[in-house]
Parts: C-alpha cells; sequence; structure tokens
DNA sequence: TCTTCAGATAACCCCTTAGTTAAATAACCG
DNA sequence: CGGTTATTTAACTAAGGGGTTATCTGAAGA
C-alpha cells in the first residue's frame, strides 16, 4: 500500500478522459483506435493516456498481431478504495453535526497537542462499525455474456 | 457528480502531502501551522496544498482570531468512493479469471462493437450482487473525546 | 518487396503544479 | 502605537501534464 501506488492510481483518476477509458475498458478489451474513436483527441494523445493508466497498474496490453488490446487491471482501484473507505464515517451527513460537536467540545476542553496522524490510519472513528447494508443506487446492468 | 468534482477531488488526492493533511484532519481542526508542522516544506507550500483541498471542498476553514482553522469536509470522498464503487466486481481477485475467460469467448464469438460506455457507469457486472461483508482490515481507533 | 494498418516516439507548445524566499496582511498583546 | 504571531500573496524556478503534428517501427498481406 505504499504511497506511490496511491499517488498513481489517483492521478490516473482525476482525468475524465481517463476515466472514461477505464469505463469503456470495464466492458471489455479494446483496442488502442477502438479506444481513441469516442475522444476528438488525436490518438498519440489516447496512447499517453494509457501509457499513465499503465503506469499507474490500471491497465495491461496483450498483443494481437499488430493491435495491443488493452484490458482493465483493476487492483490498484482497491487500494483507493481502502484509502478512502477509511473517511467513510466523515461523509455520512447525520454525523456531520455531531462532529462538529465533538470537535469544539474538545477545542474548549484543552489544546490538543496531536501533529500528525499517519497518512494509512486517520483514526477512523468508533461511531460508525462500517459494514453498512446500503445498496448501490446505481444500477448494474448485466455484464458479460 | 459532475465529472469535474471527481477531477479535482482525485486530483488532491494524487499528493501524499494532501492525503496526510486530509488524515490529520480527520483527527480534528487543526491551523495551518500545526499542518506544517510535521513536513519538511515550509509553510506556505502547506497552505497552497490547503488551498488545493479547499478548491475541491474537502477542507474548509473557520476563523479564531488571527488562525484560520481547517477542518476535513468529507462529502467529496463520497462521490470518489461511489465512481470507484462500480469497480468493486472487477477487483475481486476471484473473478479475475473468470472475466480473462468471457472476454475471451466473446472475442472468439463476435467481435462486439461497443466504441465507449458512459463514464459514470461502467455497466457494473451481476457477478457480485455486492454487500459483501469483508471487516475492514484498518483497526479504527476511538476518536472524538 | 511494397503497401497498409496499428501504435509508439519524438519534438514541440502552453499551462499548471510544487516548491522556494521575501514581503504584505491581519489580528492580537502590551 | 509597535511588536509578535499566523497566514496569505507575490515573484520566481523547475518540472510535469495534456495536447498537437510529423515521423518511426512492426506486423500482415497483396
Amino acid at each position: 500500500m505504499s504511497t506511490d501506488v496511491l499517488d498513481a492510481t489517483f492521478a490516473a483518476l482525476a482525468d475524465p478522459t481517463r476515466r472514461a477509458i477505464l469505463a469503456r475498458l470495464a466492458a471489455g478489451e479494446a483496442t488502442v483506435t477502438e479506444l481513441a474513436a469516442p475522444f476528438e483527441m488525436s490518438q498519440p494523445a489516447v496512447s499517453k493516456h494509457l501509457k499513465v493508466l499503465e503506469r499507474a497498474g490500471l491497465v495491461s496490453r496483450g498483443r494481437d498481431a499488430q493491435r495491443r488490446p488493452c484490458r482493465l487491471e483493476a487492483r490498484p482501484l482497491k487500494a483507493a478504495t481502502d484509502w478512502l473507505e477509511n473517511y467513510r464515517d466523515y461523509w455520512e451527513e447525520s454525523y456531520q453535526r455531531l462532529d462538529a460537536l465533538l470537535t469544539e467540545l474538545k477545542d474548549r476542553d484543552a489544546r490538543l497537542p496531536d501533529p500528525h496522524a499517519d497518512e494509512t490510519a486517520p483514526a477512523a472513528g468508533s461511531r460508525n462499525p462500517k459494514p453498512d447494508g446500503t445498496p448501490r443506487t446505481d444500477g448494474p446492468g448485466s455484464r458479460g455474456a
């Protein structure tokens, strides 16, 4: 879970073109020209994006004659999700006010000296034990054959 | 869920310093100098990072005399997580081989013409209905008072 | 072999980013 | 008012990102 992985992954995801490429690859392998088609940019530009995705480990490529089919490698996305998961408690709306309250009280009580918490451990709260059963809002369509 | 939000959020998360800042803020509000202390860079540099985080909506700031305490605003992280959630099926190891198989079969069967899938909808699979009960590996410490 | 198709590289542009130091604000403290 | 503390802004450098066009490589196929 070295920071480099997260660096590269998040950086790769920061571009809409690259996210679109990943979305396309989620539907199955595709060649560079196939991937480039939907976009208004040149093919070399897409090649560059692919290189970024490849460096981040999000895409791997095979070989079929002169074609270099790309396929999705989603594993780094797990690292990213894992990192984000530490903050799940913080975006649950219902706790936002409680959180503000706690911070204020703590602030008033004593000025806490805690200059840094490790990057990988945001000291996630004991508030939400985690596995909430919330069903995904996005409707997963049928995939594969 | 405009792409701009994801752009800014993922871009903000692509820097280890900024991720560390967020981790620190998860433990409670902090002033700029408090946030800057752990790092070897100058304080203005940290201010810049904070501005990036602020622009992404990940940090908001109050005012306490000459201090401008920063607090975590985790909502954009939900958008990021939601996007990543669409790919959850793809990183479940057990399916990697099955996926490869399916793609190959489909490829052999007929060359599918599906140039682009929308960015927000990677056509997530019907394979994994989703709410897996996997407990988080990171140990959430106690938080708040 | 000559051609064509599929991608990769190169060389270049422009703009952003991450960092620096130094100076400007802004609010408190005496 | 004058000084100290906290933070922002300015000006600058070095590096990298995203895009372009033009050129090179490499495999297929006539």
